[in-house]
DNA sequence: TTTT
DNA sequence: TTTT
């Protein structure tokens, strides 16, 4: 059935990357995206909405963006229950991304590049030179210890190995 | 921000509605939206999306859909903090319709009416004949005694009058 | 770059199914999208947008809709040119589908499938019977002598064999 | 009707601004929209979508944005027709935007601000300065003497005043 | 818990 | 007719 989600927003923190059991990368980010209008009191908030973002994709998201990047997204709405650290199911809605367009990489000028859904583009793909700006990417190649495994809840700041088959992924 | 959602499927309940402080109308209703893929096992999952709408339409929803309805929804993602009973923050996202369109009002045989955004559509707009098939829907002017007040958590199954402002309305 | 358009409408025609000489299939139909909105002479209008879909779910439009049916459509905008019959270039736009819902064969009773974007839903995926309201769709193995092949211009009523390749496929 | 498009892409030329005899405001945009795949030649190739914007926000599109800036658009899809200067009807599909944003004002460093559909954006609101890179956009104030007329077809290149009403207006 |  |  259609379930479409098309956001624009900017990542509230670092892109979290890990891996599931069986070596798939997947990152997660929070996109805040501001409102168009103002509340009451003549303030204008934001939404902020997690997004998943699996395998290559994931790993040029956790080495592309940063706290602060403005991105695009394309993808669907997901929910989902789990169980949090006290054994208390919890549900929850997140974005599942078929697109990720970086619109611009924080510490670059206005980079643009595109992180599309198909497999046919090349890895200098992002012109713009995106995080030329300073920082550097730690996350990247984090899959070689295996190390970083991927939890029930993708939005859970603990990296701690739990044994989950690859049932949630989407495709 | 760019923040849009379309959806369509089905309602898992009738719809719920509930009045603010002001006599705004509010409606609640969650769709099941199955996915186009199997899991693992090989089944077919679903997604259950709790949408919100306000005013005009929420009492449309409410005089038009039951559980089992198909409808489609156009809208943006919002994310907001409520407390529960226990005095516990919960985080929340859900979608705020700006248009519903009745695409089979359960019980007839495959209405189709459009409840547009705009507010210049007659109440006879409805072609298709929805709800005639049987069991009336009996939510319907709830307002009167507005003895129904919305609470800070539309999708909460308990309908005590709390004191909040219009703050929540998005436009 | 982010390209995404959805829409629910209702075929002004039966579908047309053509094939690519290497027999790739593609239909193409046109849905009548109601406008939400009333003119100044207080008609409601609609938008006629055409569409093409590719490969297996061109097959089952061309199976399961018919002129009237209700159809959701989630999919992305292309721009082409091509060369008429009098050699003269014309620029189009059209949706290109991902994915197809079937929200009502013409004939059945609020019939609801799906037709996803995947490969992964089986052929008795179309719950709702649909198109068991009689006529039956003659179009389907249009393929067996491969004499429809697919011009330069989908939505060109005329069927001519044109020598073109699979350039066009967007995927 | 759902009707809904959502883009991200390049203007291909500086915007056109145009008045209708009523002194409405209308502005024309060609956005490219590069494609997340390459074809046969191993070329990205672009989708060239053309875009009205209405009233204020015509204006904002005027004054911030140029070839090459970047915009984000949530619209619906139009069709029309009419008839072009050696009296033969055309019909043409473009996106009627109702938010646009601006994700980068040529010449600006990546600035980003969002001109929404509400009304209550003051003037201010394009945080990131944009447009500060250098050449002026001349293209504000053309209403000062009205000379601009909005012609039937908003992509034609011609500015001759031509004899419409306001019923091409979408709200 | 949040971004500009 | 096209943008980076």
């Amino acid at each position: 059935m259609l379930n479409r989600v098309v956001l624009v927003g900017r990542l509230t923190r670092d892109p979290e990357l890990r891996y599931t059991p069986n070596g798939i990368a997947v990152a997660s980010i929070t996109l805040a995206v501001n409102r168009p209008f103002s509340n009451q009191q003549g303030n204008r908030e934001a939404d902020f909405i997690n997004v998943v973002i699996w395998r290559k994709q994931a790993e040029n998201v956790a080495n592309y963006l940063r706290k602060g990047s403005l991105a695009g997204i394309d993808g669907r709405l997901q929910t989902r229950n789990y169980e949090n650290n006290e054994g208390k199911k919890v549900f929850i809605m997140e974005v599942v991304a078929d697109t990720v367009q970086f619109l611009e990489s924080k510490g670059s000028g206005g980079a643009s590049g595109s992180s599309g859904s198909g497999g046919n583009q090349g890895g200098g793909d992002y012109y713009g030179a995106p995080n030329q700006g300073g920082y550097p990417n730690n996350n990247q190649n984090q899959n070689q210890g295996r190390s970083q495994s991927f939890s029930d809840d993708p939005f859970a700041s603990d990296g701690k190995p739990i044994d989950i088959s690859d049932d949630d992924l989407p495709f």
